[in-house]
DNA sequence: CTTGACAACGAACAATTGTTCAGCTATAAT
DNA sequence: ATTATAGCTGAACAATTGTTCGTTGTCAAG
């Protein structure tokens, strides 16, 4: 599966004007940026990047192009993103926010974070939800006031995931890993070992949703 | 700055069309979605659009269409992204994997991780890397194995601020939080207010880079 | 030498797509 | 009643863009 120099040119460009422009490049754009004078030559470069799995196309599409990141190891990249609306913030004294069934992005006055799909679990990336962790109150070290996290809207969950609970009798909401005792008990462990695990009759513990990605951003907090 | 339900519509649409496909829809294909007959009313109200903000347009480029997120608190989402090299992994024992100065996205074999740019420190999303976190020797219980960090390439840090630093002497890589003493010292601070602090000979360390923003994902492992 | 593949050129064609314009309707202001 | 404006229709036009085809040159295998 060895490209040509120009695949390769062509590939980079179309990563580049993908990244820049937020829209896949036209065949004589493409010709333009690598020295082909020919459409018909981008074409026939393209159509080996697409055998090679590097690209999709749609024909008889104006940019029909779609960089699939086959080449690419993990990145992506193809200019397909998820908007997860951020709903609010999870603090511990309050239930965590559910999304609303018709949550379009443009509805209401929802800020939300967009982001790419190679970072989350793939399928079905409807039934995410972001919230701003705020207060270190209900959280070990394991995640920080000011974090994102991407939640998944769920009921149950497995051992071992890092889900969001609400303890009824407590009126508190907190994020620990669960894990269901042999006893039937649940243990909701924090991340940090150093911290002791607390053990809750199921029935206080709802759950609310599983964490499936955090992100802390360092630039502005200090 | 009103906008007409049709003009939240075609926002809506516009903003699925390109999280799903990758590129702006055409004047047409927004037609097709909104019940609109005439392309001139579509052209219409994007020009309100632009006008209001919402949207930016290129003339005479087909799909020249892009989403400012004006509207939109925080979202971007107008399919501009960032694509940064995954360098390799940052562990204890060895020196912080460095850029290299050519480094497109496809040269050799860097897997690389797309992020949208609402997440990242605006300006320069260049000198920009990442790193996967590998073994938890090094780190304190704020950040994890298996996490990515994406770093900003630096010598200098200053006060707070969460760097990787080399330890000459010990040759060692860590991921600690920069603090210059008023003695002249260099502090290292774990995140985790538990651990203490290392204080070092300035000399002695040496910064290789500064996170800006750490990524967690809670899918694959447990 | 001939054959066949690969890579490229140029040109013409057809489809897609952005642009423009004359006119229609309803509603509110003059 | 008249005017103005927002919102829309339908159609034609022009520009952009994808597709296809005939041709050329190179190079290695037969």
């Amino acid at each position: 599966m060895n490209l040509s120099e120009r695949q390769k040119q062509i590939y980079s460009f179309m990563t580049r004007f993908q990244n820049d422009k937020g829209r896949p490049p036209t065949i004589r754009e493409i010709g333009a940026a690598v020295n082909i004078s020919s459409t018909s030559v981008v074409n026939y470069n393209l159509n080996i990047l697409e055998k090679a799995g590097m690209i999709a196309r749609e024909k008889q599409v104006s940019r029909g192009l779609r960089l699939t990141g086959n080449g690419n190891g993990r990145g992506m990249s193809d200019g397909k993103m998820v908007q997860i609306p951020l709903l609010g913030r999870i603090v511990a004294g309050k239930p965590v926010p559910i999304p609303d069934a018709g949550t379009s992005a443009f509805e209401s006055d929802h800020e939300s974070v967009t982001l790419t799909r190679d970072l989350l679990p793939d399928a079905d990336a409807e039934k995410l939800y972001a919230l701003h962790v705020k207060g270190d109150s209900m959280i070990d070290a394991s995640i920080h006031d000011g974090d994102i996290v991407v939640m998944k809207h769920q009921a149950t969950a497995q051992n071992g995931d890092l889900v969001a609970a609400w303890l009824k009798k407590e009126q508190e909401t907190t994020l620990k890993r669960y894990y269901r005792e042999p006893s039937g008990k649940v243990r909701l462990q924090p991340a940090n070992p150093n911290f002791k695990p607390r053990i809750e009759r199921p029935e206080n513990v709802e759950i609310h949703g599983k964490v499936v990605l955090v992100i802390r951003q360092l630039s502005r907090a200090a």
